[in-house]
DNA sequence: CTGAAAGCGCTAACAG
DNA sequence: CTGTTAGCGCTTTCAG
């Protein structure tokens, strides 16, 4: 593999030079430039990207970790990732986690042997140690979908109050009473908050807030799953139920199915997320939307802007949500009206 | 940032003997050893892969080109491969080509550049030079979902003739006459084969091949719909549909209810993949599985491999598909009762 | 078992 | 405008 002493030589001038052209530093002399780009074809050249790194230049290289790139969230959201990163000039390295401490510890570890120029961060569980020592080695970072309180990081994610908030009064307006939320363990901050939105909209519309109603710790198709379970051995059922995001909500409809109970007409789900799935699950979901290629896209232009030095406008940037109408939510009405008469009205 | 030589010193020894150890290479004193190791814990020292790469070590970094991460099929295999990779102690670089041959050989230069040690390939198209550039650069690389018969590579992947003769042979054996194909372009091998196997089928079992009953150019959800509105123009319309993947059928069957049409009723469909979408769809699908996670690793194996210069068993490696049966194709014999008296029984 | 020294391929002053 | 030279942080003979 040629270096920058053979396009030298071929071009008969200095290595300087030559990489005066390779770094398109003024001052070459134009005709100079051409010998050396001739050269540079001819010998087929690759410009070694690791020996200008180990010279103080930048790798052009970012670490990615996420729980699980096979979740259709964080697949759309590395699509967004990557075509941004890759359009200022950027590679990015994945890393799946599945919210295992000890696997971001140690692709922390690799990707700051690596010198990477920045991370992005997907997967930091509350306290993240991962998270730390990022920090500490003064690496540039930004989280995305997740958000840090106590760490004072930049972060690009939805308001997940409003998502709860959303998907709730939704429910609520469409005459549900007893809504059900089934939603991941409470140490995740997104968790948290969207449970908070649940709450308010209860709260808000006065309706009666009830600890057996939010099931907890679910996680993808299978957390849905055992929440229904869960829901169906309570005497006061719920009507409705809030899911964390589209996979819980596919559990929930999957295994209401599987008890007899006709979604949306006996039990309606709204999920939170709009990724591809939930456009073709039987029935259609109902879902609060995230921008999550979009996501990908701005919390790349925050990393490229701190690798480059530049001060932030603000550190936590905070997209919209909106409510995507589909078939997994109806009004309660037509179930009443068939097996009790219809006391709601 | 510290480095060897302030581990050196801390040490009271050479440079050269903080790099065997850190090198794990044998003839050093365990007890200097130590010393060695508290002066690295005490400093924080992080390893430079990148000075360690431009000595001639490798930079354990290998690029992964596929279309679009953010289809759920490559996201799965993405992860196979991001798994093992990590488990062989390297990292990969996620490049998205959207099939277009400039992406590819943009991408395949900077990785060049980058001294990744091996390329994995998913994205390559007919004749593509992104391959032929990294042929020629003696980079390994391995083929994954896709071949190149005409370039002596090592391919992960099914048997795709088989995968189409499958679907269809399912589809006739349900009774169906008339049974068209929705498949990609046929410049990708993929296709061809799966076509291939469509032909197959239908002549062994005695049927009619018809011109008009293949759509080719189906890419995707949209790809499906465009099939279904071209075969509803026929005067013989089919009643069954074998998709290129589950995507295509997703777009069959969602283009086939617009149109009034039960799937599978009056209409059946069978896909190819078994992609995480492909049990939450309505109906959910039947389709033609590949094990998806797995080829990642395989193909992984086998690229790590060729870097460390073992020779290997075999140049193709040819994993099984499976049918895996749900709601989305039945017996024609409903509809035809219904609606004709049922001619064929 | 350990150290000195010569690179790996490139960048960046500093001279000219 | 161009060349000389000293590193970047590490690996690897070759001596001792």
């Amino acid at each position: 593999m040629p270096t920058i002493y053979d396009i030298a030589q071929r071009a008969g001038v200095s290595i300087a030079t030559v990489s005066r052209v390779l770094n398109h530093s003024p001052g070459v002399k134009e005709e100079t430039r051409q010998r050396v780009m001739a050269a540079i074809r001819d010998l087929n050249y690759s410009h070694n990207a690791v020996a200008a790194a180990l010279t103080g230049k930048k790798t052009y290289t970012l670490g990615f970790l996420l729980p699980d790139i096979a979740n259709p969230f964080f697949a759309e959201l590395a699509r967004g990732v990557e075509d941004r990163a890759n359009y200022h000039g950027f590679n990015v390295i994945i890393c799946n986690t599945d919210n295992k401490p000890h696997k971001e510890q140690a692709y922390v570890r690799l990707l700051l042997r690596k010198r990477i120029d920045g991370l992005l961060f997907a997967a930091a569980s509350a306290g993240s140690q991962a998270l730390k020592q990022v920090q500490k080695s003064g690496l540039p970072v930004v989280l995305v979908a997740r958000e840090a309180t106590d760490m004072d990081l930049c972060s690009v994610l939805v308001d997940n109050v409003e998502a709860g908030y959303t998907a709730t009064r939704h429910l609520i307006e469409l005459g549900h009473r007893v809504i059900a939320l089934a939603t991941q363990s409470l140490t995740i901050k997104t968790s948290q908050d969207r449970r908070l939105g649940y709450l308010r909209a209860l709260e808000e519309y006065g309706l009666a807030i009830s600890d057996e109603l939010q099931i907890f710790d679910c996680r993808g198709i299978e957390g849905g799953r055992r929440a229904v379970r869960q829901l169906l051995q309570l005497s006061k059922k719920p009507t409705a139920v809030v899911a964390f995001n589209d996979m819980v909500a596919i559990g929930i409809i999957a295994e209401a199915k599987a008890a007899g109970l006709a979604v949306p007409e006996q039990l309606s789900v709204v999920g939170v997320d709009d990724t591809i799935i939930a456009s073709v699950t039987d029935p259609p979901l109902t879902t609060v939307a995230q921008p999550i290629y979009s996501m990908g896209h701005q919390a790349i232009d925050c990393l490229v802007n701190l690798i480059n030095g530049e001060n932030l406008p603000r550190k936590r940037i905070i997209l919209d949500t909106h409510l995507v109408i589909r078939k997994s939510a109806t009004s309660p009405a037509a179930l009443c009206r068939r097996k009790t008469g219809g006391s709601t009205g």
